[in-house]
DNA sequence: CGTCTTTGACCGGCGC
DNA sequence: GCGCCGGTCAAAGACG
């Protein structure tokens, strides 16, 4: 199944567009504000099961590169504030290219030193859409992949 | 013919 | 000041 169909929860109104039924991840998260800012909060009352979840996504993130000097400490890490809805998801799938719905155009690659599989960057197609999603496959979980969203749709699922 | 993938290079920020 | 790292761009090619 290289196709899954489903509806990021900042989707607007357009539930029933032209998908009803969309497959549910096994594994699901869902951020407002991301977790670099506060990455004590998913580590301390959110989780469950502290043994991966959200705290792979949020050690495998770019959260590392923030927590990694503990010898700094640095305390103006949590002066940037500037980052829009952004929606992590982990799934479990063979292939990285899951359709949601939308179009997404590829415009980068980059390989990641936290983690031995490379990062996928895609863009929104439709122009005025700056939807962006960056997909990686999990570090320890090769056949899980973790999907993160940025910014809201501003347009009908075009496909 | 149009659209999208690919790859390397480039850039800016942050850390040291 | 330099180096590292993650993120983005851009040209060429592939593909339908």
């Amino acid at each position: 199944m290289s196709t899954v169909n489903f509806k990021p929860p900042d989707s607007p109104e357009s539930d029933h567009a032209n998908q009803s039924n969309f497959e549910f991840p096994d594994d699901y998260f869902t951020f407002d504000s991301w977790l670099e800012d506060c990455p004590e909060a998913i580590s301390s009352g959110t989780t469950e099961n502290p043994v991966n979840q959200a705290n792979e996504v949020n050690d495998s993130a770019g959260a590392s590169s923030l927590l990694q000097g503990p010898a700094g400490e640095s305390e103006t890490i949590r002066e940037r504030r500037e980052f829009k809805e952004r929606y992590a998801f982990r799934t479990k799938s063979e292939v990285e290219i899951l359709d949601d719905g939308y179009r997404w155009r590829k415009y980068g690659k980059k390989m990641v030193k936290n983690s031995p599989n490379p990062r996928n960057y895609y863009r929104c197609s439709v122009e005025g859409c700056t939807v962006k999603k960056r997909v990686e496959r999990d570090r320890e979980d090769p056949s899980y992949v973790v999907t993160t969203y940025e910014g809201i749709h501003n347009h009908q699922s075009a496909s």
